[in-house]
DNA sequence: TATAAATATTATCATTCACTTATATATTGC
DNA sequence: GCAATATATAAGTGAATGATAATATTTATA
């Protein structure tokens, strides 16, 4: 995946310059993140939370990984430099606690589990 | 002019993102551009180009310089560190020839010159 | 299998945005 | 001052976009 063209940059930037999906990736850049956990913390309905997703799902700047009724997002780890530049240089958010019933919630893998 | 937090560098990104004015800075990294320059360029009115100038120059990304009446843009040379990296990024672009009189055009004043 | 929870999809709507046309402003040279 | 050139501004329009509400899908569990 590279964004060889002004064609590519113009879409992906245009793509992750909205605040939401900006937002997302700062949280991102921390670990994966539940679809849950993005609802709770931002201030929009289940829906938009999941267009949102899907957009950066579908550009590939995201991967998801399905665990059982949850969905759990990652930044993909192949993007075009510029694009990973630019999520470095966002600022690290600090996840806020769940909307859904955090006492089912399988455990997160993280990292040193390696999935 | 820095971007310090995710609401400002959403602004600049989706400044930035238009796929015109994300042109025009790959224009812009040779050095300065006349506007009948960029006119030239797009297949686009003249206002339509004007009005992308006045964005980029009023979020600061770029700056100009007025000659009798032409009017010269080059970029700011003091902008967030994410949006020069961004700007590197970009290919480099020819410039073609100017749709003005070009007959009449003053000499564009080079960097050695020292403006 | 029925229910509940998590997520995705669809339809719709309001807003934003980039474009065009028309007009205004500014500078140069006669 | 007047005409021509370069650029900017204003008004209006169509398309893209992000939101919501309603509904569908999927999975776990009683």
């Amino acid at each position: 995946m590279k964004g060889i063209n002004l064609e590519d940059m113009s879409f992906l930037l245009k793509l992750i310059s909205d605040k939401t999906r900006l937002t997302m990736l700062a949280y991102l850049k921390n670990g994966e993140m539940c679809v849950c956990e993005f609802v709770a913390v931002f201030d929009l309905s289940q829906p938009a939370i999941s267009q949102h997703l899907k957009k950066l799902r579908t550009a590939g700047i995201i991967c998801e990984r399905k665990q059982g009724t949850w969905v759990y997002y990652r930044l993909n780890p192949d993007l075009p430099v510029y694009i990973s530049d630019l999520i470095r240089a966002l600022p690290t958010l600090i996840i806020k606690k769940c909307s859904c019933q955090t006492s089912k919630l399988p455990p997160t893998p993280s990292v040193k589990d390696g999935v």
